[in-house]
DNA sequence: ATTATCTATAGATCTATAGATAATGC
DNA sequence: ATTATCTATAGATCTATAGATAATGC
């Protein structure tokens, strides 16, 4: 798809901005009071378990409709078991989006890149690693949009990690604009704030229909235009 | 924005391919019973007074937790007077959403291009007039995101509606491909579904960050890259 | 006489909590 | 002794329906 030909030699980055690292969760979840023994080994078991059920669940219907009582049957325990492990419903989505959000984390960093030549590969790396896992896309592009409402959950989730996200693909596009290989009239800013939305809305249109977009090519072919042509 | 000052005379469309009309509702929601005398006039007045306020409820909280009470609330009338005038919640969001892909239609009719160098304009128009009514794009983003879940009323409406709109765009994309004004690499089919993802997708941002997204501002960019550099 | 609206309610959720019993680990 | 889990339930929804009363218009 790029370029494999063209004859310069690979531009080492002097310091790339690296994505910002997602802020932690708030204290509270995991901090062990002082006086207390602290959890048994189950209960690490049963957290995981009841996040991946929600993730699931929250993926399949969203927060309102996604219920504690559908997440708790299918981890085959009671519902005031999973009130135990969290304290309640805003909490446990909260906790699973930061866990999610530390997983991505890592993957970025994975897909550093370490030249300027690496930085759309790196970008489309991310891509092509969301595109494996259906249910993650389902529960941010719905999530994502159920964010907007009054008094929804995540509504400064997203607020933050929207932002944090732009700056980062920001700092990458402007690193290719300084090196001028943007072509003429794109922006860094333009470039970020067009490369998420693309991204977001084909994978919105791709879960409406599956065979009609390739969100992947979609942004592979948009990454191309605007690069600057090759002479 | 565009380029005025390009010297080539205005090339008339031999036949472009209209938006195809968004399918009638089901019948049963309006066809009167032969037998019946029909509705009193003051029938007209509430349901037009339910279908605005089922717009804001539904548009600042979705399907599941918008409630037929509040929708109710709103026109200060009782809960079972809007099952009156709608057998159902379902029945109500579709009948709303038909309503709503009615006046869409006017607006793409009233911006029919005749001539190829009037598509962009008629496009971004589009983009331009919704940015007018938030409420709107509240309603249509939430919604579409909601309608990929099992079991929504939706999820066939937005099926058939992304595909009809995107081979709208799609037509009108293929006449400036035909006539060379698409720069090389840039076929119809990503023209149009990049256009359509990139809108959706950065009005999802705008929802979350009024201010970090300008929606025309970055379609408009959009538009110049695809479109072939004038000589 | 027919339609529009309201009151009242059945039946099905859902979340969070109180309090009892079972399992764990110092 | 502390944590994990369950049973049971309070209290707050929500949708749809039955049936009474009010308004409309032939």
């Amino acid at each position: 798809m790029t370029n494999e030909d063209s004859p310069q030699p690979a531009r080492r980055l002097a310091a790339v901005p690296a994505f910002p690292p997602a802020p932690e969760a708030p204290a509270g979840t995991s901090a062990p009071a002082p006086t207390t023994r602290g959890p048994y080994k189950k209960s690490e078991h049963t957290r995981a378990a009841i996040l991946d059920a929600a993730t699931t669940v929250f993926a399949e219907k969203g927060y309102h409709a996604g219920s504690m009582r559908e997440i708790a049957r299918r981890c085959d325990i009671d519902q005031s078991t999973v009130t135990h492990h969290f304290p309640n419903k805003p909490a446990l989505l909260l906790s699973l989006m930061h866990e999610r959000d530390r997983r991505a984390d890592e993957i970025i960093d994975a897909g550093h890149p370490d030249t300027l030549e690496q930085i759309p590969e790196a970008v489309l790396a991310l891509a092509r690693h969301n595109a494996q896992t259906p249910d993650i896309i389902a529960l941010y592009t719905l999530l994502a949009a159920e964010s907007v409402t009054p008094d929804h959950p995540l509504s400064a989730f997203f607020v933050e990690r929207t932002s944090r996200v732009r700056a980062g693909f920001e700092g990458w596009f402007a690193q290719l604009g300084e090196a001028n290989l943007l072509r003429a009239g794109v922006t860094p800013q333009f470039a970020a704030t067009a490369f998420l939305a693309l991204w977001e809305g084909a994978q919105l249109h791709w879960l409406i229909d599956r065979e009609g977009v390739d969100v992947v090519g979609t942004l592979e072919t948009f990454i191309t235009l605007i690069m600057r042509d090759p002479d």
